[in-house]
DNA sequence: CGGCAGATTGACCCTCATCAATCAAGGTGG
DNA sequence: CCACCTTGATTGATGAGGGTCAATCTGCCG
């Protein structure tokens, strides 16, 4: 699993030299708005970008802040399907459908861009490149769920959370911040919504990481010391380490 | 969550009329054989349709038998991602992709029909309505994909179950045949996978719903007896279940 | 008939959810 | 500025749910 909660972007696209902290790098969003232009939109942390069930109408573009993705059962349990940052684009799940398949929610104050379909969708019926563009998004989407899935239906909590903090570290590399050290936008219950665990569970293998020297926890922010060490995680069954210890 | 497994079909495209056993409804498949023709090919237990990383060519229409979706993970473990049965449509995650992102394997010997992307690509950039025939079917596997996370992430073992066989007979009474009594044709492990649960698990839930007078097991034959009750299983609690018993 | 894959069932125990208490950090109003 | 309240995080105790190991059983095919 290359990337369990991001978007893939080949790595052709990615333009080393430009990696400066803060820097935008060139992704989906830029290839879209390289199109078509859009409305840019301030956004307050708790607000809705878009609800399940309204008719979908725009994609939007992340230009600052960060968001989640919830889904819901009738019974009303809740889930999010992923946590999204500057340069991803929201909404690809309404393509194809009359309405928004899911909320989606600002973490914190932000700001996006809105890019009606309508206009992207007539462009697309002309543009061939743009088409496939639009298939690619659609298609990383798809994978970003299947390797969640993976991790929701074979793996154990900490190599679930080993699995996350090793992908938001990948993350902020690729938009050119540090990859040993980050702030969470997300509280310890929505992790465990998106990775299948209570919010105890989180806190209580985020602890036991910290003690065996993988990571520092302070609150929200992330220190990762031993990344190496963090990714064996991943695999590793207690079982055997148990017999190992005897 | 509606359809945990089957990529949802509009219903207006359903021709009730035409519900008689066997016989082949609207679906997908058809719809992109009315655009572009294919390639029949019989296929036996067991082979492979296509395999992760093999280049990405073309879709695939099951006439018959049926299929399972398989994911890995570097570290060896599989996941099944879906089970397929005919008039539904494999490959469509390798569209904007270069490569298949998982196997493809038959569980019984079976027909497909094989769709050249080259060629449906082709027409999709002058045929609006066929480009968003695509993406319909891009946004439903994605929606499929979501209801499973949902389930892996938020339901229990009895849940999972429950969920899944009400999923199977909607899906057999789609296509004409009986809902209330049919053949699963995957083995308790392959189920497992998919619902992320132990072959002993799927196994002894079964036994349980057949205990309490839900379903009817022998072998791989299914008959719900209690369909109410069975839907009753998702959102109840075990704990919930004791303590009104005491 | 034997062999084998798949299914069932039991015993045991590990992982994680649950319930609950405490603590830290911010925000608000006096 | 401090008292107060709220939200989020940590940590402990306990037990249920489901994984693991293992024995047995069934049906099927050569």
């Amino acid at each position: 699993m290359s990337n369990p909660f991001m978007r893939a972007v080949p790595s052709t696209r990615i333009h080393p030299q430009r990696m400066v902290a803060g820097e935008s790098l060139t992704s989906d969003l830029d290839t879209l708005l390289a199109c078509v232009g859009g409305t840019p939109r301030r956004i307050r942390r708790g607000e809705f970008l878009y609800r399940v069930g309204a008719s979908f109408h725009a994609l939007y573009g992340i230009r600052a802040g960060s968001f989640k993705s919830v889904l819901l059962t009738e019974d009303g349990r809740e889930q999010i399907t992923g946590f999204h940052m500057a340069g991803e684009v929201l909404g690809l799940e309404g393509i194809g459908a009359e309405t928004y398949a899911g909320d989606a929610v600002a973490l914190e104050d932000g700001e996006v861009i809105e890019i009606p379909f309508a206009e992207l969708d007539a462009l697309a019926c002309r543009d061939p490149a743009l088409q496939r563009e639009l298939f690619r998004m659609l298609a990383g989407e798809i994978h970003r769920e299947r390797s969640l899935m993976l991790l929701l239906g074979s793996m154990r909590a900490e190599e679930r959370l080993a699995a996350f903090l090793i992908n938001l570290s990948q993350r902020m590399a690729a938009r050119g911040f540090s990859a040993h050290r980050f702030m969470l936008r997300m509280t310890r219950e929505e992790i465990g919504s998106l990775l299948g665990l209570k919010l105890e569970t989180v806190s209580r293998i985020l602890s036991r990481f910290q003690v065996e020297g993988l990571i520092e926890v302070r609150n929200r922010e992330i220190g990762i010391v031993a990344m190496a060490a963090l990714r064996g995680v991943i695999g590793r069954t207690d079982l055997r380490r148990e017999r190992e210890a005897a």
